[in-house]
DNA sequence: CGACTCGATGGTATCGATACCATCGCTTGC
DNA sequence: GCAAGCGATGGTATCGATACCATCGAGTCG
């Protein structure tokens, strides 16, 4: 490194180019309203200095910090990536860059983030819950700014939801599986404190199985350590022991399905002759060449890219409910 | 929407509380330094106004951002992700938040990043990746601030680097096969053109691999909308139609090589009697419960984690080079 | 008892870019 | 030929919090 060395200015640029520091703000934000001999002046300064421009004192003196916030529930799992990275290139199309948290699924998590993140003055807040604190409910509401549930629709949104029925999706997956045979269907859940989504798609379950004396709920509780594969093969252990009459299994995403589906293998259950096995989340794993796995899938990629034409668009303020669907994927385990 | 609200700001707090405005901003920066009594008083005012401390004027005034840069190569795949994870809850530890974009693995879209990363200010920039335009290394060199390269422990780190040597894991894979038994190694590379990760892996195999006449590279081109398990399926079809004595297979990450596993059990191929099969990543899927793959370990949280302590400890202006090592985690499939 | 220390608090300048308004020079139209 | 119009450019105030220094009062020590 060496001298630590202070960042040029504006005045720096302005001086070296011979123009005034508006003149080199123009080039740099509107390089339209600056005659072009100007502009390459000033942009020879600023390649030689290596200047960059200041957002920090843009921000305040603009009163636009150009930021937009997110808090997701966890960037390990890749369908809310794919969402992270639809926003991201729908926002960066119109100058604006996401500031990024995760919540670990925790609405207490997600209150103490949302004052870390309203300080940087963001144009837009998204979030991937709606499940919220009653004092976060508050600071969104009164944060003046389009706030965005996605992945849920909510009954009562906060401003905007993009996202889809958990229970339609819930109550699909169960048609799906009644339409081709099956009687005696399971819906693993794990019992996470906070799973709203997950709770809306059993609920979808409940209510398109309820005809079914066979098909029954199983629950496995949440166990520090294990992974979504180990709760997969666990509860299907137990279901089996339990319901051994058992003849499908949903599960609330395509990792534990993965958990499900090599248990199965390893106990020589004919899948899906004997045991139909469907998940959630069609991932990369679940394709054709994989596992090639029953699932629901949901545009992940689309839902964030829609969020983002939607705080762009002139309107953002206007509370709006969009349904980005799902789509049932049939594949080798039903 | 309604009126365009403006924000509260210090002042009125101060009024609301009847004390000066620094007062109130070290009753929010540095309670220390505040009578109880005046900090119950603007904790009150603060709570009744609602009032969130605006960092972007922070920013400017104390010349520090709080915020630290990271372009990480893809967020769709979870071993970054947990990097991201250990280094936000490490950075939140110190008041710092991340700002986080995806470079796609290409280096001209992070050369691209740079500048409107820098222009926030940061403290410090995370990457993952060392492969860097000149453009980009230029501009890293001149920001003046730490520049941490992760996942990888380049011979000319731009600063400081935390990491591994791929070079290393893909010899230690190969000598695992080696070791029980296998002669007819086949390292499967996806021929992305940024991949220098792989490819120092795949140098590893071959020098490792230098003395078995059987031991061979394959190469799948990269194909737009293709999965990472289609590459791992494809690879192997033309493997065993190639060099139809292959007996272990060696994938660049646990997902290609959940195709190949797949693919195998199609074909009826006895795995690992017949062929062995190693991964790279150690995927939740991987584990026992799921595909019980064999394959190398690299502890991404602990990564970002010590990325977060070096850029928070005093001296974060030394450069560094830190070895995380790796754990082989032999199962199944060999 | 006076000088001194220390904790608590406030006033003012400042960070760097942008908004707003003014200015300047050149073209255009009558 | 002159006023109006317009593109290009600059000066100055401003955004909101914090750094720096000053102040003030209450204790402490010799």
């Amino acid at each position: 490194m060496g001298e630590t060395r202070k960042w040029v200015t504006m005045g720096d640029v302005a001086a070296r180019a011979g123009v005034g520091k508006i003149t080199v703000s123009r080039a740099l934000r509107t390089p339209s309203k600056v005659s072009p001999a100007t502009l390459e002046k000033v942009r020879a300064a600023v390649a030689e200095l290596g200047y960059v421009l200041d957002e920090t004192a843009g921000a305040l003196s603009s009163q636009r910090s150009r930021i937009v916030g997110a808090l997701v529930s966890t960037l390990e799992d890749s369908v809310f990536a794919s969402t992270v990275r639809g926003l991201t290139e729908g926002l960066s199309e119109g100058g604006l860059q996401l500031l990024l948290s995760a919540t670990q699924y925790d609405p207490e998590t997600e209150a103490a983030l949302i004052p870390t993140i309203l300080g940087r003055r963001p144009e837009a807040l998204v979030l991937t819950s709606a499940d919220h604190t009653p004092a976060a409910r508050d600071m969104l509401n009164r944060a003046g700014i389009p706030v965005l549930e996605l992945w849920e629709l909510p009954d009562h949104p906060v401003h905007t939801a993009v996202g889809f029925s958990n229970r339609a999706a819930g109550a699909a997956i169960t048609r799906h599986l009644v339409e081709t045979g099956r009687r005696n269907i399971v819906f693993l859940k794990v019992d996470r404190t906070h799973d709203a989504r997950g709770a809306l798609r059993m609920a979808g379950f409940l209510n398109e199985s309820a005809g079914l004396p066979g098909s029954q709920t199983h629950h496995v509780p949440e166990a520090p350590g294990a992974t979504a594969p180990d709760y997969g093969a666990q509860g299907l252990r137990e279901i089996l022991e339990r319901l051994p009459e058992t003849d499908a299994v949903i599960c609330t995403s395509d990792i534990i399905a993965s958990g499900v589906l090599c248990e199965a293998q390893r106990m020589g259950l004919e899948v899906p002759g004997r045991l139909a096995i469907a998940g959630f989340g069609d991932f990369d794993i679940s394709g054709d060449s994989g596992l090639a796995l029953t699932t629901l899938k949901i545009d992940g990629y689309a839902i964030g890219r829609r969020a983002a034409e939607l705080i762009l668009a002139p309107g953002a303020m206007e509370p709006l409910r969009i349904d980005m669907g799902f789509t049932l994927v049939r594949r080798a385990t039903t």
